[in-house]
DNA sequence: TGTACATCAGTGAACGCGCGTTCACTGATGTAC
DNA sequence: TGTACATCAGTGAACGCGCGTTCACTGATGTAC
C-alpha cells in the first residue's frame, strides 16, 4: 500500500505560466504515440514531460480521451504528409494512364511505408479504441490540405479519368484498395509477417498493388 | 484508499478440489474474449466466473499472458471450424476450375464473416498485443485439423491444381489474399466501415473477393 | 499613468479503482506398504 | 483391507502499481476606470 511519490515534473520553468502547454502536451502525447501506439498515450506522463502537474492538463484537454483524439488527428496528417511526399515525387508521366497508375501506387506506398516506419503513429490512426464521431477534418490533413483517404479518393478519380479505371466501378473503390493495403500493413506490423525482412516486404508491397491494379 | 471487498465468487461449490477448473477458466475467458476482445480477458473476472479464488488461476496457468494464448488458439480453432463448414457447404461443381474458385472464395466469406458475428474472437485471433512464438499448432485447428492459415494454402493449391492461378504465382499468394480480406475485415470491424448495413458489407465483400481472384 | 479586480493557468493533495501476483496455509485425494 | 503419508488443488490475506479524475487553492496576467 506504500506509494512512491510521483518523480517531480523533469524541465523546470521560470514563469508560472508555462506558455503553450496545449501544444506541448499534444506534442509530449504525439511523442508517447510514436513509441507505444494509442494505449501509450498516458495523461500522466504528457503532463511529466510537458513538467506540470497531472491535473494541469484539464484546462486544455476535458479528458485523456480528447487528447487521445487529438494525437489521432496528427497521426492523420502526417500520414497524408507522407502521401502528399510520394505523389510529387513522381510527377511528370508520358501518358495519362501511367500516371494516374503511378498515382495510385503512391498512395499505397506512402501509407505501407508509414506503417511501417511510424508504426506507432500508425497505430493510433488506425488502431482501437474506435474514435468517437469526429474532430475537424482539416486536423487531420496533409500541407495540401486533404485527408488520407481524400488523397486516395483523387489518385482513384484520375484513373477514371485517363480511363484505366470504368467508371461505374468508381464508387467504393476507396474501400477495396483500402482494404488490401490496410490489410498488408496490419500483417507486416502487428501480424504474422512482423519483422520480414527489408526486401521481401518490398516484393510482397509491390505484388499487392498488382493486385490491387488489376482486379479493381 | 478504502477499498471495497471482492464480491464473493458467483457459483458454489459443494467439493474441495473444482473437478476441471483449467477448462473452466478457459472457457470464462473464451466467452470474455467473446464479448470484448482481448484486453476483455481478465485473470480475475476468469477466476471469479469460475468461482474460485484468483490466484487459484495459477495452479492450471502461470500467467494471465498464458491464460490469454490459450484463448486465442481457441479463437483460432473456431474460425477454422467455421471455414471447414463454409466449405463444406459447396461441395459438387461441375468444373473443377470452379470448385477451386469457390473454394477460395468460401475461405474468404467465412473469415469475414466470423469477423462480423465473432468479433470479439476475431479481434483476440489477431489483435494487439502479438502472440509470442507459440502454442501448438494442433490447438488453433479446426476439427479437420488445419488452421485458417492452413486452409487458405489448399484453397489456393487447388486453383493452381485446376490451372485458374499460375504456379509462378503461387509462392507467397496466401498474404495478398488474406491482406485483402483481413483489411476489410478490419475496416468494417474496427475501423470506418463500422455498423455498415448488411447489404452494403455483402456487396463489398463480394467485390473485394471479385479483385482478389482477378489480381492474383 | 496608476490601481482594483476579474480571469484563469497551474498547484497540492487526495480519491477509488481493479489489476496481476506472491506468500504461507489447509484440506481432500490416492498410493505404498 | 487398513492406515500413513506425499501430493497438490484451492484458500486467505495482502502487496504495490499507476492510472484518470476531483477539489479547493494560489499566483500571474491584463483590462477598466
Amino acid at each position: 500500500m506504500l506509494k512512491n511519490p510521483e518523480p517531480p515534473a523533469s524541465p523546470t520553468r521560470s514563469t508560472y505560466r508555462h506558455g503553450d502547454l496545449r501544444r506541448a502536451l499534444l506534442d509530449a502525447g504525439i511523442e508517447l504515440a510514436r513509441g507505444g501506439g494509442p494505449e501509450a498515450v498516458v495523461l500522466r506522463e504528457a503532463t511529466r514531460r510537458a513538467g506540470v502537474v497531472p491535473n494541469a492538463a484539464y484546462r486544455h484537454f476535458g479528458s485523456r480521451q480528447e487528447l487521445l483524439q487529438a494525437v489521432r488527428a496528427a497521426a492523420l496528417a502526417a500520414l497524408a504528409a507522407a502521401m502528399e511526399a510520394e505523389l510529387a515525387r513522381q510527377r511528370q508521366r508520358r501518358r495519362e494512364a501511367d500516371y494516374a497508375r503511378a498515382s495510385l501506387r503512391a498512395v499505397g506506398t506512402a501509407y505501407l511505408r508509414f506503417a511501417l516506419e511510424e508504426t506507432g503513429l500508425f497505430r493510433t490512426a488506425f488502431g482501437r479504441p474506435l474514435p468517437a464521431p469526429d474532430a475537424p477534418p482539416a486536423d487531420k490533413a496533409g500541407p495540401g490540405g486533404l485527408n488520407p483517404f481524400e488523397l486516395l479518393g483523387v489518385a482513384l478519380d484520375r484513373m477514371v479519368q485517363a480511363g484505366v479505371l470504368a467508371a461505374e466501378r468508381r464508387p467504393g473503390a476507396e474501400y477495396l484498395a483500402w482494404s488490401a493495403v490496410h490489410g498488408l500493413a496490419l500483417l507486416l506490423v502487428d501480424g504474422p509477417l512482423h519483422g520480414m525482412a527489408g526486401t521481401a516486404v518490398q516484393a510482397l508491397s509491390e505484388r499487392l498493388l498488382d493486385m490491387v491494379e488489376q482486379g479493381l
